[in-house]
Order: structure tokens, then sequence, then C-alpha cells
DNA sequence: TTCGATGCAAACCATTTGCATTAAC
DNA sequence: GTTAATGCAAATGGTTTGCATCGAA
């Protein structure tokens, strides 16, 4: 836990930004809530629990700030609020998701699913590949019972 | 182009709705602009061309109605407005994305790509798949050059 | 002391909604 | 005539911004 903080923190100096009590308060949110997707709100009242008195908005710009650094990726789900999701240590690549049309629920699939397909695009699209996003939408494991 | 829009009359008959003159100048426009992203905005400043009663909330819900028909797709590609995209028609399956950081352009991928990759999920994941979204972020051919 | 970071409130902007009016069958 | 559909304006809600203040090197 300590350890990752401290890359993050590097990362940041990297950049020439600073790991703030506010920033430092956000990232331990989101790492002690790896599992989910929250959004910017979500973060923000577990951070005011521990930190009372930071201000949405320091929320908001911290998370641009790390999703900026790549530390983590800001996606939408088509609700219309963005969520936050913290990418794997040394993954270059966003993961995939499943999406449950029945009970909401979101799980991650870590293993890159798309190796031969990016192939197929970069060769048959003369398309540069960078990164990806890919959702399914569906019934989850829980729902089908 | 007639008897695509005689077809989506029927669909929406079928679901108990009319195709009144703002619905059907809306989908014209879907039409003539099959290749591009529209958002509800874009699409609203070119039906008003034709049609300059119509209301912005009346193209809100005809984009809202023909998604729920799924004769388009909403899509969100992250810049804070949603578009929509005609659906093939017949296809049941969102088509996939390649979307070009330099320029911004957003070209198409017709083929389904994830045959193989559905099989997998569904036997690893237990999860049923009823639909996806695939986007790749990227460098186009345009902007290789 | 200087400049980035913060908190607050106001501003923004895409989208939705309430409601009175209109139009289709 | 009844009911759905429309247009307008106001409301909503997530996100961003302006600005005065604060704090660390």
């Amino acid at each position: 836990m300590q350890e990752r903080i401290d890359r993050i923190k590097d990362q940041l100096h990297a950049a020439s930004y600073k790991l703030t009590p506010q920033r430092e308060s956000t990232v331990r949110v989101l790492l002690e809530n790896e599992a989910d997707h929250l959004s910017a709100e979500e973060v923000f009242l577990k951070v005011r629990e521990r930190s009372p008195e930071i201000g949405l908005a320091t929320v908001y710009r911290t998370l641009e700030l790390l999703a900026e650094l790549k530390v983590v990726d800001k996606i939408n789900f088509g609700d219309g609020v963005a969520r936050f999701d913290l990418r794997k240590e040394g993954a270059e690549h966003f993961h995939h998701h499943l999406v449950c049309i029945e009970c909401g629920a979101v799980d991650e699939i870590e293993e890159d699913l798309l190796g031969e397909v990016e192939k197929k695009v970069e060769r048959d699209y003369q398309f540069k590949i960078m990164d990806h996003r890919l959702t399914f939408h569906g019934i989850c494991h829980r729902c089908q019972k």
C-alpha cells in the first residue's frame, strides 16, 4: 500500500506536481476501493470521511491529474457519470469490463484479450493503436441463477 | 433511402409510435450523415435547416426513442457528449470504432472482430454477452503521414 | 516570498422535464 | 374526441472555473 503511494508520489514529482495531503487521501481511497469503479462524487464522499475539509473541486482536479499521468483511467459506462479505475502498475492497456444489465455490477477482465485482434486492425486499417476500450454488456454469473 | 425510412416507420409502428414529420426529419439527417457520429446538438442544427420550428427537446426525445428501438446506437467517446450512430440494418452488434487522437476522426469497423473473444469470455467468466463496445484509440492512417 | 494547490461559490453545458398547446387517427 | 407528440422554458446534475486564500520549498 505505502509503496504504491510512494510510486505515485514519484510519478507526480517526475511531472513536477506534489503529493499534497488532499491528493494522498484521494489516492488512498482509490487504492482501498480498487475493485470498484467510483465516480468523482463517490470518491469525494469517501475522502471527506477522512479529510472533512476537502473540496469537491479538489477531488475533480486530482482525478483529472491522475488520469493525465495514467495512474487512473477515466471511464464512462453511459450512465452520465465518469468513473475512475486504477491502472495495474505497469499495465499499458486499459483493462476490459463486464457490465451486468440486470444488477449493474461491473466486473473486470485483467487479461488482454485483444492481441490478435489488434494486430489485424493495425494491418487492415493502417491504424496505430495506442489504447483500447472494451466493454461487454450482458448478464453476470450471479444474475443467471 | 425512402425504403429505409419506411422500414424505420414500420419499427416505430410495431412499438406503437408514429413517424411524425419531426421524427422523419431527424431520421433523414441521420441517414444523410451516416458516416459521421453526430451529437444531439449537431443533429438538431441540421434538422432545423429543414424544419426550423423543431425544438431541441424533440430531437433529444426522438434520438432516445430510436436508441430504444435499436435503430441507432448511443455512444460516448469520453468528450462529454453523446453521439448517435445508425445501426446497419439487421446488425445485432454495435460496430467498432477507431478514434484518432491526433485529428479526432472516428472511423468505423463494420466486421465483427470479437467472435472468438466472446466465446472465451462467456466460457471463462460465465457471462452472457448481449452486446459489446470496442474502441481503439491511436493514430489514423491519414495522420501517420 | 513565490507559485502551485485549495476551498468555495458561481458558472457551464448537455440533457431532462413540466406543462400548455397541437395534431393525428 | 382522445391520446400521443411537440415546443418552450425552466430545472437538473455532473463538471469546471474564477478568485481569494493558504502552504510548502
